[in-house]
This record gives C-alpha cells, structure tokens and sequence, in this order.
DNA sequence: CGCCAGGTTGAAGTTCCTCAAAATTTGTGG
DNA sequence: CCACAAATTTTGAGGAACTTCAACCTGGCG
C-alpha cells in the first residue's frame, strides 16, 4: 500500500480521468469488498471533477437537492445540523476515500449540511456515473450499498458514545476512530491533522471547554501527543480508555464484518 | 388506509405466504418508493415466516452471523449496545414495517443487539429471498437501499438529539418521531403503546429518574396524556417543543426528500 | 508588528445522575 | 377472580459532570 496522493499535481477545476482520482475510493472499497481486476477499471474510469476547498467551507446544504456525489481526496468533511438557539452539532466525520452524500444518489434532498472542518480536496461525480456504474455492475452497486451501510453502524456508534460514555471516553474513542480510519486508506503513519477543538466539542455534543481540558489530561498521561495541530497517538492504551472495538468498522472483507 | 393488522390470526410458528404478512413492509415502502402492481405482487410472494416475542426478548447479538432478516408485523424492536459498566444504550427503535436488520443482507456480522420492547410479531424472510428479489428487480433493490439510508438519516438525527438538546427536548422529540413513524404506516389512530421508561432513558442518553420527571412535566402541560402504558400526544404542542421537523424521515414520495 | 482565530485556565452555575424508599401496576399461579 | 411477587413508576435529597462566562495566552499571517 502506497502514500497518499498528496504529491499529486494541483489540479484545481479541471475534468480529469486519471486513475489517481479514484484511488483513495479503490482503497476504501478494498477494505470491504474483493474487487475484480475489471471492477477497479470501471471505478477508474469515473468522471471525477476534482476541486480545493478552505477549512470552513460549506459543501451542500439542508433541504439542496443534488445531482453528484463528493469524493473525499484528501482532508476532513463533516456533516452537520444547527440548533434554533445556535448550537452545531457534528454528525459524522469523513475521511479520504469516503463519499460523505453517496446517500444523495436514492435521497436527493439534503436533510444536513456537509462542510468541510480542514482544507480539503474533493471530487464530484455525478449521479449519473454512479447509477450507470450500479446498472453496469451489481457487484459494484453492492459495494457502495455497503459503504453506506457502515456508515450507518459508524452513526450508531456515535449515539452510543453521546448517550453512554464520559468525556474522556468520548475524546478518546472519536480519536481512535479517527486514526483507524485513516490508517485503512494509508494515512497514519505520520501525524494526523485534527480538527478545531470547537469542532470536536460539536462532534462529541460538549463544549470546546470540555474537549480543551480533556485533551489536557489525555496529553499530560502520554495517550496523545499535540504538536501545531498534528496529533499522534498511543493506540492501544487509548483504546483501553475508550474500550475502542474497530469491529463496527467492518474493515475486514475476509469476515465481511 | 385500513386499521393495523393486529386482528389476523395468531399463525405462530408456522410457514405463510398469504398477502398480509408484508402488509406493513409494502405500506412503508410505498411512502419512499412508487410501487407498480408487478412489484407489489413480488413483495407479496416473498417466504416470511411470522413469530410472536415477549417483552424484552432478545432477537440476535452482537457477533452473530445470521442469514434472514427480520419484518416487524406488530410492536415495537430496538437496536442496543452496552458499555463495560453495565449501561445499555438503545441505537434504534423501530415500527411495524421496518426491517431492522436489513444491513445483515450486505453487513452478515452483527454489529449491536436487536430486541424487542414491547411485545412484538415479527417475520423472518430469508437474505437468499431478498437477494433474489434485488436480482429480479433492480427498482426494488433501489427501495430497499433507500430504507437503509433513511434509517440512517433518523439515526443522524438521534445523535443531534444526544448532543445538543435538552432532556425536555429529547423526549418531546423521540415521542413526535415514533407518533409520525407510527403514523406512516397506519397506526397512530389509536392511543400507543409505550415502552418502559427504563428504555426511553437507554434511549435518549438519560437516567430513568430524569424521563419520569421530564413526562410528569409533559404530562402536566397537557403536552401529552399516558394511561397504563399507552399514549395520546398533542403533536402541533410537542413539535414545537423538541422543534421537530418530519423532513429527515423522508416520508413523501413525491420530493424523495 | 499587530491582528485574530483558536487554545488555555479559573470560577460559578446548571443539568442531570445516583442513591434510596415508597407507591403503583403488571404478571402469574392457585 | 384473587393474592402475591416482580417489575415499573414516582418522589426526595445530595452530589458529580459538564456548561457558561470571562479573562488571558499563543501562534500563524498579512
């Protein structure tokens, strides 16, 4: 497994076909689903428009209707929903590889909003690749069937986290969610660029407060290390803490877990 | 919309195929997908073989490898995890229509526990009749995905409750939820039938103590009115309260909101 | 060099939890 | 149909976890 397509050239918004447009999706599917020689051509040749974005930029919002899915290159994206009174609060997290509104393809209207929370670089394709793709291969339809499918189960976790675990035991099991999920598309082995502490604080339904003195103590133990944004961190013992289980990512197509 | 279909006879353990075993599942299929009468008839002919649960009788665990899905019929199911302290968090409750493990059919591992909190008449069809019936035909293999990305809508929602609303809110918001679902698919005439409040409060992230005070509250207000376990709402009082927009349920066909 | 988003810390306040005990309802067997 | 046991609901009191408010610090960047 290869680095990451971080070297690859600045392509700002042109059309392109290369295959390196698709390879963090390959990679992703890959986790989940054997892929034949012939469906990795197919996924190759999607029309991806590739663009930069900022790191507060909103991407799509509750109530759009959209006619593409976005493919995460490189960065972080989140979903997200507001309050009446004003607070966010963060609703997934996603990572390179994922395609944060592949919901969009049988759900068109948006029901949050989709920023992304640092600097980013996405694709869009359109639905109609995706649905002629699913047409062409059932196979591959099965696949991104699953995708979402895990990203449910990511979801519930999260409700579990919100309604049933401590602080520190949040931090740490988001953190871990975090690396491992990098670490399945290749992106671990150096530091890891975080998010705003605000932005945890939305992600994990308490204040940036909280999340600041959390991180403190979770440091000051030696279960992560924060150096200009960039984290790296003690998997095992901080997976003690947050009695982290990665068996509801169901990274292993050997079980099909 | 007829009355639920509680007055059919109690089959048992035994093997039926007559139209009204899939009675509610073509019922919630029709508010997210148009169904031609070709298609109604395939759903008509699928192998369900009906059960009747107790109250808090558990339907398949974390781990477990299982090869059917599960159609509620009547009553109430959850999804749930616990912590290693001994806490239970519920993920999903589902109604009459849905198919809780629909995710088995590309997910075969469970990643939670499913059981039921009410006592509950439920179907089993086979993953082999279900993927069949996606090869036969691909618009209803659309349907079917659709089902498991609004589930996954509802639990995004469910995590904006946990991390950003009041207790007050949260069971204002889970009471209008359940009433619309309920509603969905014909059976919110009638006063409804509760769960505990023990699992309100697995539900919701709370103590049971603070769900018992938040409904005495409710109840005071004349926001909602619970005579030996069923309930009647004032749902245009309590949707203001929890601010509850049915949108993310994506109930109307013809937006495919 | 100074601005500004983001991070850090203290102190006070609030919401919800835990513990405990009593009241009520539900289920079950006789 | 009743009586008893078990489950669930209800209420009070005290405490823990987290929020809010407010001030100050830090580093990246024009």
């Amino acid at each position: 497994m290869q680095k990451a397509a971080s070297s690859s050239p600045e392509s700002g918004n042109v059309m392109s076909q290369t295959s390196s447009q698709t390879d963090m999706l390959i990679r992703r599917l890959s986790k989940s689903t054997r892929l034949s020689e012939h469906e990795l051509q197919d996924l190759r040749t999607l029309p991806v428009t590739i663009r930069e974005t900022g790191k507060n930029e909103t991407i799509s919002r509750e109530g759009d209707r959209v006619d593409h899915c976005i493919l995460i290159v490189e960065g972080l994206l989140a979903r997200f929903l507001d309050t009446r009174d004003g607070k966010r609060q963060i609703l997934s997290i996603f990572v390179p590889g994922d395609i944060p509104d592949l919901q969009s393809l049988h759900l068109p209207t948006m029901d949050h909003n989709l920023c992304s929370i640092v600097p980013a670089r996405v694709g869009a394709i359109p639905h109609r690749a995706l649905a002629a793709l699913c047409d062409r291969n059932p196979r591959l339809a099965a696949a991104l069937w699953r995708e979402t499918l895990i990203e449910g189960s990511v979801t519930r976790r999260w409700v579990h986290c919100l309604g049933r675990l401590t602080a520190r035991q949040r931090v740490a099991h988001m953190l871990c969610e975090l690396y491992v999920r990098l670490d399945a598309v290749g992106l671990a082995g150096e530091p890891i660029r975080l998010m705003t502490q605000q932005d945890m604080a939305d992600a994990m339904g308490l204040s940036f407060v909280q999340i600041n003195r959390t991180l403190r103590d979770l440091r000051s133990e030696g279960l992560i290390t924060i150096e200009r944004r960039y984290m790296t961190i003690d998997l095992p013992r901080l997976q003690e803490v947050a009695n982290f289980d990665p068996l509801y990512l169901h990274l292993d197509p050997e079980t099909r877990g």
